[in-house]
DNA sequence: GCGATCAGAT
DNA sequence: CACATCTGATCGC
């Protein structure tokens, strides 16, 4: 649960997911998702005073946000403050003191975080520096690296601080499967239940909240069936998520809810009151998404496991994991972070202690030379090779954005999304505030552990190396061979591939295999096969031991045939654009990335971020006169349809915003190159309508 | 009667 | 097995 109290050290005048004490005096207000615990103080009559007493007082958030608020009626009164920004698209805010007339310029820049519909970052550029809130967020290995809007000149941007989502961030979370074999592994369970019959129904045992949507849309995909819920109107504008979801009782998954559910469920009974169809009475399995992780030694599990005699636990997380955190963290590499959660049983040092090394801070009292003859087992690998810090899934701290050529500042995901990668319309994941990666390859993302040093305290002594260092090195010297024979093991072969093979697989695979939950089954004869009376499916399940929730972990899941057809899901979902790397030529490439003068602008853009304009978020960051026919070629493709010239990074147009005119643009540059202040309209009427 | 806070439960 | 939320008790306004 979030313990952030609404104000960022940079911006202390605008609040955000905080709504109460020092926050009723902001002069703006952000939402990041439409959870509880982001919204205290949100309904209080205290700021609603405010808002009476105001006239610019307003609420940013994501579309989605401000359709999910609004269709509580307890939130009705905003109405009339709230102004969505779409996705992905630089806005520039003005923060207006209306006592004193004081006027501060932000601009805004709302980034998928994949938590639940509507879920976002914001990122911040303003006076004071380029700050991230991450809100809540589930982002996988590299995602951050594919955040175009987080990069300037081929480089993530020059970040100050980062408000991060700590949820997980303790070892002890090391790895959490991710959210396509989670589904995968749900929608197998599903499988085996429902084709039985007619009459053999499934319960999804859901927490009140968002987030779940995303199972229930590919389930009722999958199968044809739309999911029984309590209320849709908040989802009556989003026909991708709606038209999965039905209020009519009489379909094979359900997700309703009551408060005795679990009593009905004893009685075989589903929360929304039935027992029987035609009737004939349902056969009924609950399954309670909940969040597994496996710890940096836990050699693999599955992602559903048995708790009863007709219930299952299913792997499933808003959250990203240890891992993911610590990946997402040492791309930004900003100057500060600051948990926004502190996990519980541990605490905000010992998660700062984790976090702090793989900031700026820290890594600039790091020797810049590392002294040669060092033996392999070597604890600290700092500088030992900049392409490990990258391809690897836990990056040495390492300030890449100041050596590093631009291809290898990219996440090894950006070249498997080339070769294979599918993804939903961009529609449909824009409604749903997810911004799926779908790595049709889970396991080539993680080291071997098992000889990794002990978790606990020891990781915490040596928090930014420790126990990946071993496995990164291994796993580098063999990667090269390794990967091409992968493909061809998991595309062409699948239908065919045996534990064998699979516990045979070096390198990645093997590295993946340890820290991976096996959805595969497996010959190591520990899985339990469920024979009982009512449930003979298909499926391996753990059954939950009595040794606790860790201790499940060489229990295996599902059949390799059913894992078959969790592939091809993934295979099925349309393409990802890996535009990254696609769409830079080269020669700008090597421009961007080796230009003294670039790598000056970078330095700079803490100071030059402010002179941002709204429709050419990253203008002021490419200053020197030498850039300039790079410039017009990023302003004519973010604001002209028409543009023929490629981009590294597509700017978004903000709404509303006027293209530049010629004269204007010459304008602009002269102030570019002289390094003024671009002085620029404000969109106030655009706001309103929103 | 409402809200804030805490404990407890799912 | 740890998310997000609801319920109920208690206290204060």
């Amino acid at each position: 649960m979030s313990c952030f109290q609404g104000q960022m050290a940079e911006y202390p005048t605008i609040s955000i997911d905080r709504f109460d004490r020092e926050n009723l005096k902001a002069r703006a207000y952000f939402l990041s998702h439409c959870h509880k615990d982001h919204m205290k103080g949100l309904r209080a009559p205290t700021l609603k005073r405010r808002l009476e007493c105001s006239l610019k007082v307003c609420l940013y958030c994501s579309p989605v946000t401000k359709e999910l608020l609004l269709t509580n009626p307890r939130y009705r009164f905003w109405e009339k403050r709230i102004i969505s920004i779409e996705i992905e698209t630089p806005t520039q805010i003005s923060l207006v003191d209306e006592a004193s007339g004081e006027k501060e310029e932000i601009v805004v820049t709302l980034l998928p975080a994949g938590h639940c519909p509507g879920s976002v970052m914001f990122l911040f550029q303003g006076n004071n520096g380029t700050v991230l809130y991450t809100g809540d967020f589930r982002l996988a290995q590299g995602e951050a690296a594919r955040m175009e809007l987080l990069h300037s000149g081929g480089r993530v941007k020059d970040i100050q601080s980062v408000y991060l989502d700590t949820t997980f961030c303790d070892p002890k979370f090391y790895q959490i499967p991710s959210r396509e074999e989670c589904l995968s592994g749900i929608l197998e369970l599903v499988r085996s239940w429902i084709t039985r019959s007619p009459y053999h129904v499934v319960w999804l045992n859901c927490k009140a909240a968002y987030g779940y949507e995303y199972l229930f849309t590919h389930l009722s995909e999958e199968f044809g069936i739309q999911v029984h819920v309590d209320k849709l109107d908040m989802f009556r504008n989003m026909p991708d998520i709606l038209h999965h979801l039905t209020t009519d009782r009489n379909t094979q998954i359900h997700a309703c809810r009551h408060p005795k559910a679990e009593e009905y469920f004893h009685w075989n009974k589903l929360p929304c009151g039935n027992i029987s169809k035609n009737t004939i009475p349902l056969h009924t399995i609950s399954i309670k998404p909940s969040t597994m992780w496996f710890g940096e030694r836990t050699r693999k599990t599955n992602v559903i496991v048995r708790t009863g005699e007709s219930s299952y636990r299913a792997c499933f997380s808003f959250h990203s994991s240890y891992s993911e955190v610590k990946d997402f963290l040492s791309y930004i590499c900003p100057v500060n972070v600051y948990p926004n959660v502190i996990p519980i049983g541990t605490t905000m040092d010992k998660v700062v202690e984790i976090l702090k090394p793989l900031c700026r801070s820290s890594q600039s009292t790091e020797p810049k030379y590392k002294p040669l003859g060092k033996l392999k087992r070597a604890r600290k690998t700092h500088l030992d090779s900049e392409e490990e810090d990258d391809l690897f899934d836990d990056p040495v701290p390492l300030p890449l954005r100041h050596k590093v050529p631009y291809q290898l500042t990219l996440h090894p995901d950006v070249y498997l999304m080339t070769a294979a990668s599918p993804s939903k319309p961009e529609q449909e994941r824009q409604s749903t505030g997810y911004k799926e990666s779908m790595h049709p390859f889970p396991l080539a993302n993680f080291i071997e552990c098992e000889e990794s040093n002990s978790e606990g305290e020891e990781e915490l002594q040596t928090p930014a190396s420790s126990q990946e260092d071993l496995g990164a090195l291994t796993h580098h010297q063999q990667k090269a061979d390794v990967e091409v024979p992968q493909w061809e093991v998991f595309f062409k072969r699948n239908d065919e591939i045996t534990d064998d093979s699979l516990e045979n697989l070096p390198s990645s695979t093997e590295a993946g295999g340890s820290q991976s939950p096996k959805i595969f089954s497996d010959s190591d004869g520990e899985s339990t096969h469920i024979s009982s009376q009512n449930s003979s499916q298909s499926t391996h399940i753990s059954e939950q031991g009595s040794q606790g929730w860790d201790s499940q972990s060489d229990t295996v899941l599902l059949s390799s045939q059913e894992r078959n057809s969790g592939d091809i899901t993934f295979l099925n979902k349309g393409s990802y654009r890996p535009r990254i790397k696609e769409n830079i030529p080269a020669s700008q490439m090597e421009q961007n990335v080796l230009c003294p003068k670039d790598t000056y602008s970078d330095l700079k853009s803490r100071n030059q971020d402010a002179n941002m304009a709204p429709s050419v978020g990253e203008i002021t960051t490419l200053s020197s006169g030498k850039h300039i026919p790079q410039e017009k070629r990023l302003l004519n493709f973010s604001t002209n349809a028409d543009s023929q010239s490629s981009s590294d990074f597509e700017i978004p147009s903000t709404p509303e915003a006027e293209l530049p005119k010629g004269e204007h643009l010459q304008y602009l540059y002269e102030k570019l190159a002289t390094g003024e202040n671009i002085v620029t309209e404000k969109r106030k009427s655009s706001f309103s309508d929103t």
